[in-house]
DNA sequence: TTTGTTGTTCGCAAAATTACGAATAATATT
DNA sequence: AATATTATTCGTAATTTTGCGAACAACAAA
């Protein structure tokens, strides 16, 4: 953009677009997935997971958990990483709302109507 | 990033993950659920209900289309814009399934368990 | 034919995103 | 104390995103 300007849109509205941003790419849906699916999970095991570097693996883990959906704590020498239960629930809850509030026969544009 | 370098995920999570991206944004947000409310939405009217210049809007609404969320089909002078229900369809079955794939209990680190 | 309405596209600019290797920090091991 | 392991941060670069006003295109109305 440039100057943000200070565009307001409602709170649960920047919410569950801030959730769908960190979810936005396939590098930060597939750690998602991941964690959604071990008990345990250092750094080392979601990087070798994916096809990019470390460095840029960290940085997707920074955006998740500052989107919330994740936590990350030190077992030196690791770091353990896991999803966040709390907010995670928040999401699923954010989107289910959304999607629940459209009925497919609502729509006026669609061939079948 | 520099040169795309080919990194692959699978398909699904591809698709998720673009489905994602084009919520990302409360402008994008704010449209989908103006559109799951209304049954006849022209471009003005969308236009009206956000706080950015229309050119921006109409950005915002070529990226939904791009991601198959939403239609729009001239109705001279203007355009009709709407749910893509297949693909809305599809979008909300790609987050459910996500999302029930963690359950509670399968965490590790968070702090009640 | 000129004018008005509607929405997209163009040209531009600032900021954010994605990515990498190298350097660094923090801790454990020898 | 020196070394090895692990993950983050730094520096850099290309690309994408977001945004705006102005110009444009398409059609209707006067």
């Amino acid at each position: 953009m440039a100057y943000p300007k200070n565009k307001t849109y409602d709170i649960d509205i920047e919410e569950l677009a801030r959730f769908a941003k960190a979810m936005g790419h396939p590098a930060r849906i597939s750690i998602l997935r991941y964690l959604a699916s071990m008990d345990s999970c250092f750094f080392g095991d979601i990087c070798q997971e994916l096809p990019i570097a470390k460095a840029t693996v960290s940085q997707h883990l920074t955006e998740l958990k500052n989107a919330g959906l994740i936590r990350g704590e030190i077992e030196p020498p690791k770091v353990r990483y896991c999803i966040d239960q709390e907010n995670w629930e928040k999401a699923n809850e954010a989107f289910r709302q959304f999607f629940s509030d459209i009925h497919p026969n609502d729509v006026c544009c669609n061939p079948e109507n």
